[in-house]
DNA sequence: TGAATATCTGAACGATTGTTCATATGTTAG
DNA sequence: CTAACATATGAACAATCGTTCAGATATTCA
């Protein structure tokens, strides 16, 4: 039982970790862009108004947690959200802040 | 439509901002402690080995995004969490690192 | 192979953030 | 009212973070 408690207490530094990937404007925009499609990087880049440099750095960190996923099409990497998970959570934030 | 668009593209900023509430360590422990039952700042304290500043300032952050809610009773001031979007929010984090 | 296109990466800089320290505010009991 | 307790707050400092810039890596096609 203490046991359980110090796994949960180490999971927390994770979940921090976790939700300090969504916790950014450059992310949230490139998650909700995912959300409605796939999109190459310099696509993504031209849609956000932003170097395709920034987008690249961000999407990587995205990668680090799972939120996203690619894969090579000819000469672009197309990303795309990782699972639905990743779509409840942003929905449940919008939920929230829409309250 | 394009209206609408530019609703939600708004919105996203503050989708940022509510995910940067749950992304910090302190604030994570605290609303996962709160998970398991009320806490006096005092207590909440001790419980997570911080001084009782660090704890209060936290606490101002969460209760802006109005993820806690308090009330007093005594010289205290008891924290709880403020509705089960928080749970749910904390729940499918979880879940995601748990994959 | 070499040019063109697409993406990635490391260093650096400015901005933001969390904690500490000192102190202020608020509440209760004597 | 005053002492003691509980919480809140502002300033400051160190650490973390996101963007830019320059250049590296990878893939395609002629």
């Amino acid at each position: 039982m203490a046991e359980n408690r110090n796994v949960k207490e180490d999971e927390l530094y994770d979940l921090a970790e976790l939700f300090k990937a969504f916790g950014d404007s450059t992310r949230i925009r490139i998650l909700f862009a995912l959300f409605e499609k796939d999109y190459a990087v310099n696509d993504l880049a031209e849609h956000l108004n932003m170097t395709q440099s920034a987008i690249s750095h961000q999407l990587k960190i995205l990668k680090r947690f799972k939120l996203v996923g690619n894969s090579r099409e000819g000469k672009s990497r197309i990303y795309f959200l990782a699972d639905d998970h990743v779509r409840t959570i942003i929905s449940m934030g919008i939920e929230h802040i829409e309250e």
